[in-house]
DNA sequence: TTCATTATTAGAGTGGCTCTAATGATAGAC
DNA sequence: GTCTATCATTAGAGCCACTCTAATAATGAA
């Protein structure tokens, strides 16, 4: 996104551990499984000492779900792109599908996002974190539904939030479904849309009408 | 609820050990504040042994959220039980008024809602906790939804139970703030009863109007 | 070269949680 | 009343995520 003035070699070094990290942990939970690798097997396989860990990543569940702070930038800033021309439920829906497509855009992206997947697939425990996570988007969308609605009811407003969060997150699931099972990528981004026409159908009309 | 055929000696000891358990360890996050209390404090105060505390709560948090297991039973009981009267979503909202009641319906009570609310209030990352145990409740609505709509589809049926969850969430957020501020009991349950229709307004009729 | 900054480190410690093998009280059969 | 099976409770050892503190060493600026 915003190419600052050349990193210097010591923000260098720092990123490359930072990823080094990353991909020590991966490659172990997927070969083993999150619950069966330490942070010291991490640590180690990165070359780096146990307590380096952290200074990257605040705990083991943050290096699982690390691009949560990247993906949501990008909800930001499709919302605060199309203003004007959207609504933000519809720049919400442009933002999901195209996050659907970035992340299998490329062999190497769709290797890790179904590592990914898979990992959350196969361990529920895991899987409920993410549900925590949950509580930071929805509180970007009040962020961002405040500034374009000032004068709606706040209460309203943050249960708006909730619910598009809640319905976002439930189409990924489904998609991350579709991507562990190694579904190929056209069919799976095919899915991912039909379910988020749905999905925002549902959301904009209510469920007054089905249940 | 349900009266089985009188609980035998044994039995009624070991809830004895449970509430001594739940009661010391409320005290003590109430008077301490939940981050700087151990487990081993818990045991002690409430005289038993460390790892005692696990055979009647799974982990530290549950002993924070462990009365959500009878919030979800009653949830079950009140769409159950008005089967064929009116429909899942006005089930939900009477449960969710039933449910501010009964946290309410004795001193003893309030005083320990209030508890539970500051408890929350005071401590985000005990909060954040609390959208985790949202999916349990999900959970129950999509069972509960299935059952009385049979034909629909499973992802907008999940869907929509992501959405009911979220929304009911938020409004016991602001029931809980309203609580944990010290607000009469009649202030507090007028105020939740005006968020329910607004909130379930907005479920049924969708944020396709406003947002 | 000199000095401040800071990423990294070792090492010691805290505390949630698990596991195993006892212990002791209760329930039911006789 | 006695015997036996069940099971809540226990001590104790141990694992591991995570924190804190005080060094170390590499980088960046003067």
């Amino acid at each position: 996104m915003e190419t600052g003035p050349e990193p210097g070699l010591r923000e260098r070094k720092k990123q490359r551990t930072r990823e080094a990290i990353f991909e020590a942990a991966m490659e172990l939970f997927d070969e083993r499984g999150y619950d069966h690798v330490t942070l010291a097997e991490v640590a180690r396989a990165a070359d780096v000492a146990p307590a380096t860990v952290f200074t990257h990543y605040a705990s083991k569940e943050d290096l699982v779900y690390s691009m949560r702070h990247e993906v949501n930038e990008r909800l930001r800033t499709a919302v605060n792109e199309r203003a004007g021309q959207i609504g933000v439920l519809a720049a919400v829906k442009e933002w999901m599908l195209g996050m659907h497509e970035y992340f299998t855009e490329s062999p190497e992206a769709v290797r890790r996002s179904r590592t990914f997947s898979r990992l959350l697939n196969d361990n529920p425990a895991l899987w409920n974190r993410s549900v925590g996570f949950i509580h930071e988007r929805q509180m970007l969308l009040v962020e961002l539904l405040a500034e374009r609605y000032p004068d709606a009811d706040p209460f309203l407003l943050e249960a708006a939030a909730a619910q598009v969060a809640a319905a976002t997150q439930t189409a990924v699931r489904y998609y991350q479904r579709d991507l562990a099972q190694g579904m190929a990528r056209e069919e799976v981004l095919a899915r991912a849309a039909v379910r988020a026409d749905q999905v925002f159908e549902q959301l904009e009309r209510g469920l007054g009408d089905v249940f």
